[in-house]
DNA sequence: ACCTGAACACCGTTCAAGT
DNA sequence: ACCTGAACACCGTTCAAGT
């Protein structure tokens, strides 16, 4: 023992911390390069130990548990948010706020489904939040409709990000709807077809169209 | 042997069948049921084998792998959409199809996730898709715009399943809304109020706002 | 006192042995 | 030929043993 018995390789150099020490945050940036690299769920804890060198129980030092580490990491990416400084004008504030949150999920995109399916949260997105609803506020909304147009709002912002920013170019849906008879489905290959000429980025237009419904409206 | 050495329990009636014999569709019954009560985390070959009584690799002789039957689970999803018959008005044909959709994936909102996250999605899907685009045909829309709002449609129905249709009652990011503090955020906790006074349910009028915006607009 | 290896209870699936 | 138990390669985490 001591020379230890050949492990599983790629043990490696100790990556951590400046003086060697293994804390925290050495831990959520290893998990962070993982997830944009390869995906949430090649983030293990012991994929995580075996990248900066030590067994996986040390890592329980550190954060409680995998839902603790992934809660961090979503910090950092909400801290990463690069909020707009605020507009008096409520639809260039809500296009600010939006389109701040957007950018930053479409580059770490894998923060989206914890986010939407466990529920999971950083504290720092809570500013944003309330400046999106004191923004609908300003246009004359109260009570339940601000409150149905604020989901509605981050309700398409998420559905979007799912929809389009996912690293999944070949899922089995996509590969369906190619493979769909123009016959049968006329439309459908229309849509196809003018899909692969396009790129697909709607959302810019798309966010505004939203918030003509939204904010044109008024109450009601 | 024989005996069997008091097995892990659970095993009990051969649900199965009508003639006791094991096939594809017992297997996606039971993994429904597993779904709908437990969510569809619960739904493990080893579950499903112990709910039909039977070894997990007796499955594995009517499904090709678990991905295979979670397929199979939404497209039984599927064939269960109350698909209404076709209106030549294009903002009624839309709420219908819309509606259908995400009154089918509310019930089962088990099934949001896989079509989301992974990509799956059943074939029989694709008439309602077909008939959605054409819709959005009739009121001037072409090329790249109706692709745009055909997209905007459906994010928004996914995303409005996600955030509002889940289990999870409690998760962090409720719970952190909940306890915003009033003073610093003073329209979320203006929201909090609002929200549990009213039970929610926007997705009608929001569907209309939405369309409102897609449809009134015409084309650009 | 601090850290961590062995072990446990899971998971999907391969492979070879049963009938 | 058909079916399936043992085994493999994972996973998060507990618990007791190391220093």
């Amino acid at each position: 023992m001591g020379v230890s018995v050949a492990g599983p390789a790629g043990r490696g150099r100790p990556l951590r911390n400046g003086r060697g020490l293994l804390d925290r945050q050495a831990i959520v940036a290893a998990a962070l390069a993982v997830a944009r690299t390869e995906g949430l769920p090649a983030v293990t804890m012991r994929r995580i130990a075996d990248e900066l060198g030590c067994g996986p129980m040390s890592l329980y030092r550190h954060v409680a548990d995998r839902d603790a580490l992934v809660l961090e990491m979503l910090d950092v990416v909400a801290a990463g948010i690069d909020v707009p400084p605020p507009s008096p004008d409520p639809r260039a504030e809500l296009t600010g706020l939006l389109t701040a949150v957007h950018a930053a999920l479409a580059v770490d995109h894998w923060a989206v489904l914890p986010l939407v399916a466990e529920g999971f949260a950083s504290p720092r997105i809570l500013p944003v939040l309330d400046r999106a609803l004191a923004a609908l506020t300003r246009v004359g909304l109260t009570g339940r409709a601000r409150l149905a147009a604020h989901q509605m709002l981050w309700q398409y912002v998420f559905g979007e990000l799912l929809w389009t920013h996912h690293d999944q170019p070949d899922s089995l849906g996509k590969r369906m709807v190619r493979a769909a008879s123009p016959q049968d489905f006329p439309a459908i290959a229309d849509a196809v077809r003018t899909a692969s000429v396009h790129p697909a980025e709607n959302f810019p237009e798309n966010l505004q169209r939203l918030l003509d419904g939204v904010l044109g409206g008024g109450s009601r």
